[in-house]
DNA sequence: CCGCTGACTGACCGGTCGGTCAGTGATATC
DNA sequence: GATATCACTGACCGACCGGTCAGTCAGCGG
């Protein structure tokens, strides 16, 4: 009936169904939330009947988990992407950040999902798919810290643990509170994720650089975009 | 805090009832969000009736605005608390970061309550009431900073508001991850939120220190508690 | 004593929830 | 053609939802 287009079908519409409800349920789910989602609604979303969405998932929060699981898979994809460069590690880490920031926002329906189970409280089941994704680029991530350590690129009285969660958490916390920081009038940066992502840096690195590697004895006055942090091309 | 007792009621244990239903609602709404809880379970909770719930709001909305309108005055309270030092600026952030933490972890329901809002995405109503607790302590805290600035303690190239949201940000996502935090093995702050705000503030003073204002041109080369974010004695 | 007020309750409302089920039509196998 | 399997649906279920309502009861001014 609907869709049904051309592309990929040649002998039979199935599964498309299933990648419909799921595709539904995931809007749904990030925008509101487990509990203030109803069947119904994500039926008439994914334009299939109720019955046929307990025909593919077996309950509501099999669906929800399915969608998570999902969910949890492509940010892996996505944040496995960050790593792929080389470089010097202050533009490695620059570089991570702002794809990191980016690849939030892209996904933000994703993201949301994502970060709503780790409000969770008792429920074992999301957590520990979140806990995957973020611990899966978080060990990445301490991993390119700890080398540039080895390298004597970074401190070596410093954990490198503490510079992932600050990295991450930062990420996390402007993505969650970008609007609310959009409201304040002493905050320039609550629009643009390049920027704060090049401020964010930049204090790291004047921070967790060794004096042995500290290339930036005097810079320009202005916090504009530092040089070992704009965008390359 | 029940307050109930002694104290003021002397002729009827009357408004009891209303506080109990506030605190029912705050623990159960913080625990598992709006949709999640029944008017019934609140009822429950609160030893009344359903019905008497509705005797003294209007709506499971306006308890719900309530419930959220008397955490943001706590929490506002709390964190203007965090401000009543003087001395040095690394030692005033220092205890700023560990106090806040403490604050968070200690009010966890209202803190939990009201970072759930912030992931809301349409919902005016909520959101602006967030706003306002992380506005005024935001903008207290710039204005620390920017005093730091001013009497040289604080490199002047730099963004006040940015510091000021990675300082926020670090504490609200070491909250809202603590628990995924414990999981991974190299994290070793986890279980230690004193520790945690230890390493924080000595990152970014080393950081966003000015060279003039730098005091330590060296220091242990262990990770362990530095000097200058140990307990004020 | 009365009448009034306000906190409070049990019973109940329409509606929606997650979930079930008998059945339909298309497809493939024999 | 008979049969089995499949995705799929409309009708339906009991449970529970937020919310209402008539009415009970204690306190209080007169």
């Amino acid at each position: 009936m609907v869709s049904g287009s051309a592309t990929t079908t040649q002998t039979r519409p199935v599964g498309d169904a299933t990648a419909r409800i799921l595709a539904a349920a995931e809007a749904l789910f990030a925008k509101h939330g487990f509990d203030a989602v109803s069947m119904n609604a994500i039926a008439e979303r994914a334009n299939v009947s109720k019955a046929n969405i307990f025909h593919h998932f077996s309950s509501k929060k099999a669906l929800y988990l399915a969608v998570l699981r999902v969910a949890c898979r492509d940010s892996t994809e996505h944040l496995q992407q960050l790593f792929v460069e080389t470089g010097p590690l202050p533009e490695r880490l620059t570089n991570f950040t702002q794809k990191q920031l980016a690849s939030m926002f892209e996904h933000g329906e994703v993201t949301r999902l994502i970060l709503r189970e780790l409000l969770k409280d008792g429920e074992r089941q999301g957590r520990d798919l979140a806990e995957k994704v973020f611990g899966d680029n978080f060990a990445q991530l301490v991993g390119i810290l700890r080398t540039g350590q080895a390298r004597g690129e970074l401190r070596a009285d410093m954990d490198p643990a503490m510079i992932a969660t600050l990295l991450i958490g930062a990420s996390v916390f402007f993505f969650e509170s970008q609007e609310v920081l959009r409201h304040f009038p002493d905050v320039k940066f609550a629009h643009d994720p390049q920027r704060y992502s090049s401020l964010l840096v930049d204090i790291l690195l004047r921070g967790i650089l060794s004096e042995s590697g500290v290339k930036h004895p005097r810079r320009a006055d202005k916090p504009g975009p530092p040089s070992s942090a704009q965008h390359k091309e």
